[in-house]
DNA sequence: GATTATGTTCACTAATTAGTTAACTTTGCT
DNA sequence: AGCAAAGTTAACTAATTAGTGAACATAATC
């Protein structure tokens, strides 16, 4: 559904919402907000595959060297990880990850 | 073509040729190698991305708030960045990077 | 409902990146 | 060759993650 339909029942874009709340593209605490969004999404990917795989966070965690702890920080989303540990992460599930531009 | 195969020629599959120089997977030393591998990879894609917008790295480098020193660093595969970090590279190309699991 | 397993959060340290400047090298142009 | 633009590299600091243990919360099991 397009704009002008949204707004013919009186309904916001998303976008426009989020800018309301975070300010435009580009500005600190936008960014902020799209790189929790980011994180966020990896970290239901990676708990996904954990469940998957029938492993706890701390068997993962032993896995890769790691303490549950950390685990469960990524799959929450409350953190903004480097990609050597986004692959280390799916490598202990049997893994890979692949970065692609679009 | 299969490993059988390639020993009839007397050929090593490449896997093993890193193996002997960097170690068995998991191993720090391989480890290390796997993420110089990943970082490189990246920093080509970046590279094409950007010559492909016509930009030099000053200008991208302006356009996301940071130095062409940094650009530079990337591109040549010389750091283990950050999620946010290659999101905000690449938006710098109006280009989206999506993290998919395979 | 008590107990255990699992997951979350906090606080802290050590390791690493992000950001920067300046010097240096390479490339392209005339 | 000489010059200018573009790219690379080497320091260094400041900011941030990775790693950790402990306390706490939640879910599962008996």
């Amino acid at each position: 559904m397009n704009k002008k339909d949204l707004e013919k029942l009186n309904l916001t874009p998303i976008e426009d919402l989020i800018t309301e709340d975070f300010g435009e593209i580009g500005t600190p605490e936008r960014e902020q907000f799209d790189m929790e969004c980011d994180a966020f999404i990896i970290g239901e990917q990676l708990k996904d595959e954990r469940l998957r795989a029938g492993l706890t966070q701390e068997q993962l965690a032993n896995k890769i060297g790691t303490k549950k702890s950390f685990i469960s920080r990524v799959e929450k989303g409350h953190a903004d990880i480097q990609l050597s540990t986004l692959v280390k992460l799916f490598q202990g599930l049997g893994r890979k990850v692949s970065v692609r531009v679009i």
